[in-house]
DNA sequence: ACGCTTAGTCGAACCGTTTCGACGAAGCGC
DNA sequence: GCGCTTCGTCGAAACGGTTCGACTAAGCGT
């Protein structure tokens, strides 16, 4: 409640005074500074952020911009955006969460244009979208998580689908699967072209033909329910699947579920990869899941610092890093069961 | 980039006048108006955010104060924030996503003090909790998510524990079991006085009086393995349980899977509710969770909602509110098997 | 003794709004 | 025709900081 004036008058100092101890940007006497400084403790002075804001042009606001359209946000989602705000809040910053409609560019502009950001992290990013040429055309700081198609020019931080694919590809080649299938996520999610939908496809194609494998990809909805029909389908179409491997964190336990009613057991019969996935959550079922644990965290804290670095000037622009997930082995995975018949009675391995 | 002053030239009027077309504070005339009108647009003006807080002493900036200190959020904080930024977005405002820790009321006295926040939702509340007579202090508006012992002359809104407890215990009961174990949250949440925790564990006790039952409750972690370290202790102090209450969304896997081991059904041998559970969580498993689903988002909104009534002028103080979790019958719950030894083969219903 | 830099401080302008007091022009009752 | 309100508009003063230019007093090389 107090004010710099206060603060002043109580000192016997001038205004600019008072600011220039606290900003630091011009010398102070020793005498007057601990003069200055007792009157703000004795006033309990907090500096006005509106004032600060309007003065300096800089709000130490940054905007954290996500659709959450459906029911809210996944365990790696949450995880970006915990990560998130606690490097802006290490570095002093206000992280806003904004949920704004992919579809509505306008709403963004307007968002932008007020100025209260100081620049914003951009998420759940589409492989064409709208908002991010708005943003740029407002001259606002940004950066990505996820990319766009062509990123000429800006800053993003992603996980490398391709390096995580075909790593996870390897692993199980490397325990003798052949008949992998590929469940990924929904074929609307697909079409819209949400960027780890279509860069897991691509991979897993690139990751197979390398293998000189044939890549059966399925789509699911985000739900058990979805998994449990995607399994369905993989079944139909290779019957003597070996191995599954799912990109989405909410199909992966109908996934799981149907393989049980089906008695195919994990990994005995069929080994099992969840991608992108956090260990939580690998590490509900059993038995645990071989997982790509994503760097959730990181990359919400390494998208921030690099905004942060940019909005601090040190020509950071650009800032393009991709961070694979990397692999855990867990308990549902194992060697391929043998080519024909003979059912494995086999048990999952860890009690 | 433009300001109001650049309208005002161009619409040729004074600044002030563009201010009352913009607030509506005072009568323009329909000319005028038009005119303003037709500058803005022109120009792109959107107002500056920092300015106007200035001037109005509202930064239509509300904050959502929660501690963030271990890994992440569960389901149920992640409901929370998603419904308070989409009432918050729906009502004009800004949502800063402010990790505080519970430890340090100082930091918060300083952001509160900074003109910064409107007000303020605090999650996460404790029963003895030092952040919210910081707040009051403060003089800024304030709703808890979670409430202290003391709640005399505060708003909040939480889950009614005591009711919950109840309906679940009343659901298994009906369905014959005797026999049934409470699993909590971990016995350092208990100790610190964390909300749910001690309410749940009172609750529960009163609950199993009514029916004339001796209430067992372990406390867990929170994890898949404080989960099967909690089963194993229920069955080791009662051999005979056919029934387990768990109100920890990340032990119940731990339950689960410990149940599985030891070939005990479910719901055949023993009925699993999981309290405070969203319904995705619910459906993950087979068979899937009969549970007490909490009301999130819904939590999350009210709480907004109420704190915005409340800077709006509209008097509502103390807005006090208790949200049940809600039954949901699913496939984990079945009659109790009958009192002694003769194993039940029954098999999951639902397939 | 002289000009020159530098440390330390002040006053005033400015950031972009809102809002208050004032003022001219109508409109109205009488 | 005279005061009185009401309408529509303007200028200027806040709001609470930062920052620029200027000024004084000291320190220093020569």
């Amino acid at each position: 409640m107090a004010t710099m004036h206060d603060v002043a008058r109580q000192a016997r100092v001038s205004v600019s005074t008072v600011s220039y101890v606290l900003t630091g940007t011009r010398p102070i006497s020793e005498a007057t500074r601990t003069r200055v400084l007792a009157a703000m403790a004795e006033l309990g002075y907090q500096p006005n952020a509106m004032a600060r804001g309007l003065a300096t042009r800089r709000s130490r606001i940054v905007g954290l911009l996500m659709p959450m359209d459906d029911r809210g946000l996944g365990a790696t989602e949450t995880a970006f955006v915990t990560g998130a705000a606690a490097a802006a809040s290490a570095a002093g910053y206000h992280l806003v969460l904004s949920p704004v409609g992919a579809a509505d560019p306008d709403v963004l502009r307007r968002l932008a244009t007020q100025g209260m950001f100081d620049g914003v992290v951009l998420m759940e990013v589409q492989v064409e979208d709208g908002r991010v040429a708005a943003l740029q055309e407002a001259g606002l700081p940004l950066v990505l998580i996820g990319r766009t198609g062509d990123t000429t020019g800006l800053s993003y931080v992603d996980i490398d689908f391709e390096q995580t694919v075909h790593e996870a590809v390897d692993h199980l080649v490397g325990l003798g699967h052949r008949r992998i299938v590929y469940v990924n996520h929904s074929a609307s999610a697909i079409a819209a072209g949400y960027g780890p939908a279509v860069r897991t496809r691509d991979a897993f194609v690139a990751a197979m033909a390398r293998h000189r494998l044939e890549p059966v990809m399925i789509a699911a909805e985000d739900s058990a329910a979805g998994g449990r029909a995607a399994l369905s389908a993989a079944v139909a179409q290779v019957p003597d699947l070996t191995a599954v491997l799912a990109m989405n964190e909410s199909a992966i336990f109908g996934i799981l579920g149907e393989l049980a009613i089906r008695h195919r057991a994990v990994p005995g019969d069929v080994s099992v990869v969840s991608m992108v996935t956090s260990p939580q959550v690998a590490e509900l079922v059993h038995p645990a899941l071989t997982a790509m644990t994503s760097p959730g965290a990181a990359l919400g804290r390494i998208a921030m610092e690099a905004l942060l670095r940019q909005l601090d000037g040190a020509a950071d622009q650009n800032h393009q890093q991709l961070l694979p997930c990397v692999l855990e082995i867990r308990g549902s995975t194992g060697p391929a069961a043998p080519p024909a018949g003979e059912p494995t009675g086999s048990e999952p391995p860890d009690t």
